[in-house]
DNA sequence: GGCGTAAGTAACTAAATAGTTATTTCAGGT
DNA sequence: ACCTGAAATAACTATTTAGTTACTTACGCC
C-alpha cells in the first residue's frame, strides 16, 4: 500500500469535518483493547468501555476487527509480535557468555517491568487455554532463532569454561521468565502474606539480583 | 395474571419429599463455584451454570453466600486456609535440611498439579489485584509459622554445612513456587513456542527434577 | 402435635451488553 | 468534477445475566 501524505491545507477547516483515518482509528482500537483487556480480562472488559477510550464509535470496532473475541485475538497477535521482536533483537552471543546471560535476564525483566498489561493478557489468554495462539507457524519461525541464540550462549559459555554442558537453553528461560512474572503476577497476594510492599522500588530491585543470582547459580561451571 | 386455577392434584400427593442438608447444599454450592470460577474466571463465571452443577437452586446461594462476589471470597479463603494448612502440615525440620529443601518443593509442586483449580483461581485474584485477600489478619497468623519453619530449615542447613549462609527464606519459598506456578499457568503458550507438550508426563517429571536442581544450587555452601 | 423458622422452589425483572441497522459524510481515482 | 466505496455516527435489538419476589415445604423444638 502507498504511503498516505497528507497534503492538506494546515488551516481552514472551520467547521468540523470528521477527519478520517482508519490506520489511526485501528490502532486507537487496538491500544484501548489493550488497556482494558489487560486491566478486565476477557470476560471482564467491555466493549463499550473500549469504544469510549478508543475515543471512536463501536460499529468500528466491530467493522475491523470482527467481533470482541477477534479483538482480543488481535491484541495478542500485537503483543507477540512485539516480545518476539524485541527478544530477536537481543545480542546474547556479543562478549563474555556470562554478560549475555546478564543481558537476558535483564530483558526479560524490563520488559515486564515496562510493560504490566503483557502479564495479565497472558494470564487471560492462557485461562482459555492459548486458543487465540492459533498462528503457530509464524510464532515458531519467530521463536526458532531466539532458541538458536541461546543455545549458542550456553555453547560459547562452556567452551569458554564459564557455564557447565548439559544445561537447557529452554528451561534457563522458561526459569529467568517465571521468576520475573510470578513476582510480579502475584505480587499483590504476596504482599500479604509475607507483610511487605513487594512492588516497592528496593524490593523490585532486589528481586531482579536474585534472578541474576540464581540464573549464574545454576549455569555456573 | 395466569393463576393456577385450583389444580391441586388430590390424586398425585406422591412428592418426592425434598431432604433439607443446609452442610451440603452449602459444600456443594462452594465445590459447584470452585470448579467453575478456576474455568471462567471471576467474570467470566455464570451463576446460574454454578447453581445448575451444584444442583441447587440459584436463590440458595444468594441465601448463603449474598453474591457473586462473596461466593468467589468464600471459595479464595476456602484456598487459602487449604494451602496453609497442609504448607503448615509438613515438617521440614526433621532429618538432613537437604531432605527438607527436597520435601518442600514436592510439596509445592505436588500441591499444584493435585490442585489446578489453585493457579487459575489465583490468577484471577491478582487480576483484581488480591482485594478478597481482606482478611490478612489471619492470614498472617497461618503464614507466620510456615516462614518460621523455613528460617529454621536455612539456619540448620548452614549450621550444618549444607547452606551457604544469608539466603533469605521468603526468596527461596517464592522461587520454588515461581518456577512451579508459571509452568503450569503458561504452559500452554509455552508449549506452542517451544513446540512441545509440556504437560507431558515425562515434561513434568524433568520440570520437577529442574526445580530441584536449582533450589539445590542456590542454597549450596 | 403444632408452630415458627430455615430450606427450598419457580417465575420474574431490571440492567447490561454484544452485536446490527439504517443512514450520512468524506476522500481518492478516473 | 463526480462517483463510488470506505469511514463514521446514532439509535436500536435480542439476549444474557445477576439478583428478587412471592411462595411452599420440611424439620427441630416446645
Amino acid at each position: 500500500m502507498p504511503m498516505k501524505v497528507d497534503s492538506k491545507p494546515p488551516k481552514e477547516p472551520v467547521r468540523k469535518p470528521v477527519r478520517r483515518n482508519p490506520d489511526a482509528s485501528q490502532q486507537r482500537i487496538l491500544a484501548a483493547a489493550t488497556e482494558v483487556f489487560a486491566a478486565q480480562g476477557l470476560d471482564g472488559a467491555r466493549v463499550d468501555d473500549i469504544a469510549e477510550r478508543a475515543g471512536i464509535n463501536k460499529r468500528m470496532l466491530y467493522h475491523y476487527f470482527g467481533n470482541k473475541d477477534e479483538l482480543f485475538a488481535a491484541v495478542l497477535d500485537e503483543l507477540y509480535e512485539t516480545i518476539f521482536r524485541e527478544s530477536a533483537a537481543l545480542d546474547l552471543n556479543a562478549g563474555p557468555p556470562p554478560d549475555g546471560l546478564a543481558r537476558l535476564v535483564d530483558f526479560v525483566v524490563d520488559y515486564y517491568l515496562d510493560n504490566p498489561h503483557a502479564i495479565t493478557l497472558l494470564n487471560a489468554e492462557n485461562l482459555h487455554k492459548a486458543r487465540h495462539l492459533k498462528n503457530s507457524e509464524r510464532i515458531r519461525a519467530i521463536h526458532l532463532p531466539f532458541e538458536d541464540m541461546l543455545e549458542k550462549l550456553l555453547a560459547r559459555g562452556v567452551a569458554f569454561g564459564d557455564f557447565r554442558p548439559g544445561v537447557s537453553g529452554a528451561r534457563l528461560y522458561i526459569s529467568i521468565v517465571g521468576l520475573t512474572y510470578y513476582y510480579l503476577s502475584n505480587g499483590h497476594s504476596l504482599s500479604v502474606f509475607f507483610d511487605r510492599n513487594l512492588y516497592d522500588r528496593e524490593e523490585l530491585a532486589a528481586w531482579r539480583l536474585h534472578i541474576h543470582d540464581i540464573a549464574e547459580r545454576f549455569v555456573a561451571a
